[in-house]
DNA sequence: GTTTGCACCTGAAGGC
DNA sequence: TGCCTTCAGGTGCAAA
């Protein structure tokens, strides 16, 4: 599913291509995704000229010189195909420049494509109340204590919430705290500040490892076909119920569901 | 204010 | 083979 290395990989790989482009032609195959798309998406980006793509949390962003950012969430299933032989029922939105199509392919459409004022990106809904970046300077073991202090909630749970921490999906929550020994199930504010000192390395170490992974096959999405927004990746515990917990303590991975949806853990190592 | 549960959506996988 | 059910999961909203 697509997560932050995913969305930073896929970031990354569009802007070889999209970087400094001028987009020529807009097209929607549908009214919506999550929501509508904007209305006035294909105007406004019909010859401008792409400025710079970056990414927020699981978002990306492209930037353009009409002053507006094209902000996408790939949701569940979402992808973009460059150059794609054979049109996909699910290229829900197609953006093209002189050299190459660019094909926002999200079967599930639990994805999202929203057109921002570029100046007020910060101050927009879903970026204004989240948390910090997990890569950037603003996480560590002090502000997360504030954060989680009180909390009776699971920490699977409140490092799923992207107020306090902007950016993290199931995939990578359940990683980081086998990484750091923390059970998914200890409430958030009682986890313990040497805790919170392995928890916020642990959150690095997964992703810069897995944005690593998908930049390696990143070499690959020169080719024509290339699609961007999935990388395989060896996972510690997702998915692994049943199997040896790769410490070798003996433990067996186990599978428990929280808010609706699956943790895996060692019993033996996280506390 | 916090926590929980559900809807959204489609494809894959498993059971019968 | 075909049909049905379950599961996957990010986000936002409603309810408790």
């Amino acid at each position: 599913m697509p997560e932050l290395p995913e969305v930073e990989t896929t970031v990354r790989g569009l802007a070889r291509f999209l970087d400094g482009a001028r987009i020529t032609r807009v097209a929607l195959n549908r009214p919506d995704l999550r929501r509508p798309f904007p209305p006035e998406l294909v105007q406004v980006l019909t010859g401008a000229e792409v400025t710079g793509l970056s990414r927020r949390a699981k978002y990306g962003l492209i930037h353009t010189d009409r002053e507006q950012t094209i902000v996408f969430h790939l949701g569940m299933s979402g992808r973009w195909r460059i150059d794609p032989g054979e049109p996909d029922k699910h290229d829900h939105l197609v953006i093209e420049t002189a050299d190459h199509r660019f094909a926002l392919c999200d079967p599930r459409r639990f994805g999202s494509v929203d057109l921002v004022p570029t100046g007020e990106l910060d101050a927009w809904a879903p970026f204004a109340a989240m948390g910090p970046e997990p890569l950037g300077p603003g996480l560590g073991a002090a502000q997360l204590k504030v954060a989680l202090k009180g909390r009776s909630q699971a920490i699977k749970l409140c490092l799923l919430d992207q107020r306090i921490v902007a950016g993290l999906g199931n995939i990578y929550v359940c990683e980081a705290l086998w990484r750091a020994g923390i059970h998914p199930r200890k409430p958030g504010g009682k986890v313990t500040r040497p805790q919170l000192e392995r928890l916020v390395p642990a959150i690095r170490e997964v992703l810069e490892q897995s944005i690593r992974d998908g930049g390696s096959t990143l070499r690959d999405f020169a080719q024509p076909d290339g699609e961007l927004g999935y990388f395989a990746t060896r996972f510690d515990v997702y998915g692994r119920e049943g199997e040896a917990c790769r410490h070798a303590d003996g433990g067996v991975i186990r599978r428990i569901a929280q808010g609706g949806r699956s943790s895996w853990f060692c019993p033996n190592c996280q506390r």
